[in-house]
Order: C-alpha cells, then sequence, then structure tokens
DNA sequence: TTAAAACATGTAATTAATTACATGTTGAAA
DNA sequence: TTTCAACATGTAATTAATTACATGTTTTAA
C-alpha cells in the first residue's frame, strides 16, 4: 500500500485553477483558503516561484494589469500546452493512497488506556475543532452551490465539497462514539 | 482555519514508538507501514539521522546487539527525559486541522461536468483502491484486536483504526454515491 | 545450493515546504 | 485623515521529505 510522496502536483493544481479562469498568483494563493485547501496546501512563497517556471516552460503566460493608480498586477492565463498538460495529469491513474498528517490521532496511538485523563480533553477540544469545521464547510456549500444550476457549472467542485462535509461529519461521529 | 505544518512530529512519534517498546530503527521503519502510516509517514533515510539527534539529545540511548553470527543492531529506549518530552507532547493542545493531499481529489476539482467521460473510470479506480485498503484495515483490525483484553490493552491504537476504517468506508460511499 | 526477500544501517543529493524577510498599494472604517 | 486590513509580489533561509546511493547479513523458498 503506498502513499504519495510529492512530484510538483502544485504545478497542475495551479494549471488547473488558472483554466477555470485568468488569475493572479494573490488570487490562487487565496484559493488555497477554500475547498482545494482541504485537499492540498501551498503559500504564496510556492507560488510565485512556481508561476514563473511555468512560464519560462511555456505552459502559462501573463499580462500586466494596472489595478486603481499604480498597483501592479500579473494576470496569468494557460497557454495551448498548458492545456494540454493539465488534461494529460487529469487523465492519468491515481494509483496512490492518500498522505494524511494528523497530530491529534498520533496522539492518541500513544494513549494506552481508555482511562487515561487526558483523553476526555483531548477528545473534546478536536470534538469543537472539527465541529467547527464542519459548521464552516456547511455553510461554504450553501454559498457556493445556491441551485442545481451551481452544481453542474462545476460538478468536482461540488463533489469534493460534500466528500469535505463528509468526512467532518463522520470524524466528529467517531469522536463522540470514542467519547 | 490553520493546517499544521511540520515541526519535526516524527521525533516525537519515535519517542512514542520506543515508549511501546524498546525497538531498532528497522523496527519503527516497519511501524510505519501499519496503522501510524495512515496518519504519518516516514522512511527510514529520516528515522536513522533522527534517531541520531535523539540520542544526542538525550532523550533516547541505544544498546548493541548481535543477531546471528555478526548482524548488528541497536536496540534503542527512551530515558526518564525523553519520557517526559513525550508526555509534555501528548499532553499539549492540537489545535491545527489535518493536511490532507489527495491528488485523486484535486483532479475531481477540475472536471466541471457530471458528463465529462473521465469521471467514471476515475471514480472507478479510486472505488477499488479505498475499497481494498478498506478489506486490509478490516482484517488488520482482527488480527491485531481479537479480542476486548486487546483493546483495552492499547485504546489509542485501537481507536485509530477504528477511525481509519470508517474514513475508507466512507470514502467508499462516497464514491459509490458519486457514481 | 543458490537466489531472492527480508533484515539492518547508514549517507548524499535533490526537491518540497515552511517561516521569515522585504516592499509597496488600495480601500474601508474609525 | 489616518490607520488597519486586504491587495499584490517577490526572495532568503531553514527545515522536512523523497529518492538515490551504498553496504552487508540472515532467512526462506525454489
Amino acid at each position: 500500500m503506498d502513499i504519495i510522496g510529492q512530484r510538483n502536483r502544485l504545478q497542475y493544481i495551479i494549471l488547473g485553477l488558472l483554466s477555470q479562469q485568468d488569475q493572479t498568483g494573490y488570487d490562487l494563493t487565496k484559493a488555497f483558503e477554500h475547498e482545494i485547501g482541504e485537499f492540498w496546501q501551498a503559500s504564496h512563497s510556492q507560488i510565485y516561484p512556481q508561476l514563473q517556471r511555468l512560464e519560462t516552460a511555456g505552459d502559462i503566460t501573463h499580462q500586466d494589469q494596472i489595478a486603481g493608480e499604480k498597483l501592479a498586477k500579473k494576470v496569468y492565463q494557460l497557454t495551448a500546452q498548458g492545456q494540454k498538460k493539465l488534461a494529460a495529469w487529469v487523465g492519468e491513474p491515481s494509483p496512490e493512497l492518500t498522505a494524511t498528517k494528523d497530530e491529534f490521532i498520533l496522539k492518541l496511538y500513544f494513549i494506552k488506556s481508555a482511562n487515561d485523563p487526558r483523553l476526555g480533553p483531548m477528545l473534546q477540544e478536536q470534538t469543537q475543532l472539527h465541529a467547527e469545521q464542519l459548521t464552516h464547510l456547511q455553510s461554504r456549500r450553501a454559498e457556493v452551490f445556491p441551485n442545481q444550476a451551481a452544481i453542474d457549472a462545476a460538478y468536482g467542485h461540488y463533489l469534493i465539497l460534500e466528500h469535505a462535509i463528509e468526512r467532518e461529519k463522520h470524524y466528529v461521529e467517531w469522536l463522540n462514539r470514542a467519547q
């Protein structure tokens, strides 16, 4: 049972986001605060250099824009080559399992007894954390997918938001059962 | 909603594993193939140097052992200081959410329409992958926790195995619903 | 008996990711 | 009107993680 390593998936995520709409490095950075951030993390200090590499490689180009008086923006867009590269990646099999890193679960692993006094507070803390996240995701769903048309227009996005919601729901249920 | 970074959690996992029993770097490496591997990944090339650093720091010590004719082993054990360090880590709050990295989910995010011809095969591939993992984890549970006494003796371990099983179960259910 | 898999321990090179440093603009609220 | 948050883009330094290199022993199955 293999676990994935990192073979520059960030480049494909950037291509994918740019396939949805032309945008700046700043916009891309913000995207990781929403749904994709549930399944991949990246910060602006990774994103800006990666944009430069993708442009050098000919997968994207950019246009300079001035917002307001003199705020310089670089609005990136896919090239035909970038589109092909994205399609090739999406079409490839993904035969490896997800790499989860959960510090709380690790700590739990080292708790031997159900009577350990640390167990209760730990479970409560996590219950609150995940319940909050669940609420956040649910309101996000209501906001982003108010009707069937919105779902049809971004079906994959809808599926992964559903997945994230259910993940949190079951996490909370498991925590409650453990308590 | 913060996502965890990496602040050398590996050292604590090693301390935790050594708190369960004295063992070698090789044994620790193997441990990541089982339950903890579901929630953290590390390879021998991270583990051996980390063992050296922990020993220098005084958290662990080792004894040399010869297996068979001349196969040299280093069996590591916690020091009192290492025990304290482990307990302090377990007792700390874990206020950050899990960092998941799921390449398949990312690809899905970039599928716009429910009619995309790539969608069916993608979902089928993942269904098989996660169904296999579920079966594996269930047989692992039967093996490691054949009775209540085994559960009572390693309650945290039992909880996280249950969690991993349910995670896979719900993943498969979600995939089936998406299909 | 021999070949392959598993046991056992390391280091080196590369890539990925985090955290910190660095600078400037614009819009909104006090 | 000024100050704070958000917008916007980068680089540098450090740490974490992967992949490859490197070597040798023991057990198991063909």
